[in-house]
DNA sequence: TCATTTTTCAAACAAATGTTTGAAAAAACC
DNA sequence: GGTTTTTTCAAACATTTGTTTGAAAAATGA
């Protein structure tokens, strides 16, 4: 499993085999099949694994702001992003290679997740919109749906080219640059949330 | 040539064999190796086809910038991003399949393009950042680039995503829904320049 | 019209892919 | 220690992939 998660990481899911995932593990293809059933099973249970938890605690701070009088766009943006902050202390891999993982799931796969991811960023997205439009009252759905994809998608790109973005020299690609660099991301999102 | 655009533009470039190209232009694999050259050759051919002008005229205009008094940042957004609107014209595909492509070409396969674009589109990253640093002589490198990053992240994911992004009911997927929604993302962008 | 060039196409090729099989090895259990 | 369950692994399978071949067809030009 770790295998397969550095090469998803570092090629893209769709360009790696099975074959290059056993080879790295020194290991056989049939065992793939053995403990997952099947390379979707594997790339579905990856998901699951590095996802859900992120997503759980995004639903448990967006219910909490709910329940706040005046949540800033600010805190809400922060329910969204810190959790994935927070999860790199756990990654089974290096931060900047976890970042790509879950870049690569969201972009390339998440239409093929299982029903019950599928179901919590459903329901992360219309919790989202809910407290956008209590603190923006002027906003449209479209206008807070757009901003929202206009934000993941900073995000995601951000994460897909973490090489790209943390080409500073100094320091190496490690939790707390991209802690630094998703403050960089809220903050230039939430400068187009006051639009 | 326009068979390899649009399965290219609906399943992404990877997910597309030679055969479901052929087969959809009624005609033979063979015949593209015939007039391409090989796959890679085809998939060069076709980014150069529709990233070339639009490149092109993005540097005309940050050249054009770069010789005026004071520009706006929301005039060097234009510059980056009408181009791309004013060659939906001028497509062989619909707009929104042709937005797609252009944004899988982008993303996925930008690492394989040929010298003369990757040249172009770095030459294009040289001049912006000239600009935005004179507009507002406080940012540092790093500042300017990863804001352009996170303006070419929004932009990206609304193109690969754009039936996400234009799935509002009454208007169909044309030429000016995307104008305006490119508009609204000069303006989240622009925002996210003033901090 | 005839010769040359360009274009099409069916067939085959080697390599790679996900999956399956069945037996051997290891581990767990009583 | 013997039995059962779990896990490993080499080999083979059927498909699919991009590429190649060589001959037929179409187009071109004198």
């Amino acid at each position: 499993m770790e295998s397969a998660m550095v090469l998803f990481a570092e090629k893209g899911i769709d360009a790696v085999s099975l074959r290059d995932i056993t080879t790295r593990a020194g290991t056989n293809v049939s065992s793939i099949k053995y403990h997952f059933g099947s390379r979707e099973a594997l790339i579905d249970e990856i998901a699951v694994l590095l996802l859900s938890p992120i997503n759980q605690e995004r639903l448990f701070r967006l219910n909490e702001l709910e329940s706040q009088r005046n949540p800033s766009v600010q805190v809400v943006l922060k329910a969204l992003f810190d959790p994935l902050v927070d999860s790199l202390k756990s990654s089974p891999i290096s931060a900047s290679l976890y970042l790509k993982l879950i870049g690569r799931l969201l972009g390339d796969h998440s239409k093929n997740f299982p029903p019950f991811l599928r179901e919590q960023l459903h329901e992360i997205t219309k919790i989202f919109l809910r407290l956008i439009k209590k603190i923006r009252p002027k906003y449209s759905s479209k206008d807070a749906l757009l901003r929202l994809q206009f934000s993941f998608g900073v995000l995601l790109s951000s994460m897909v080219h973490s090489e790209f973005v943390n080409r500073s020299p100094e320091e190496n690609c490690s939790e707390n640059h991209f802690a630094e660099t998703v403050h960089q991301i809220i903050i230039f999102c939430e400068a187009g949330f006051q639009q």
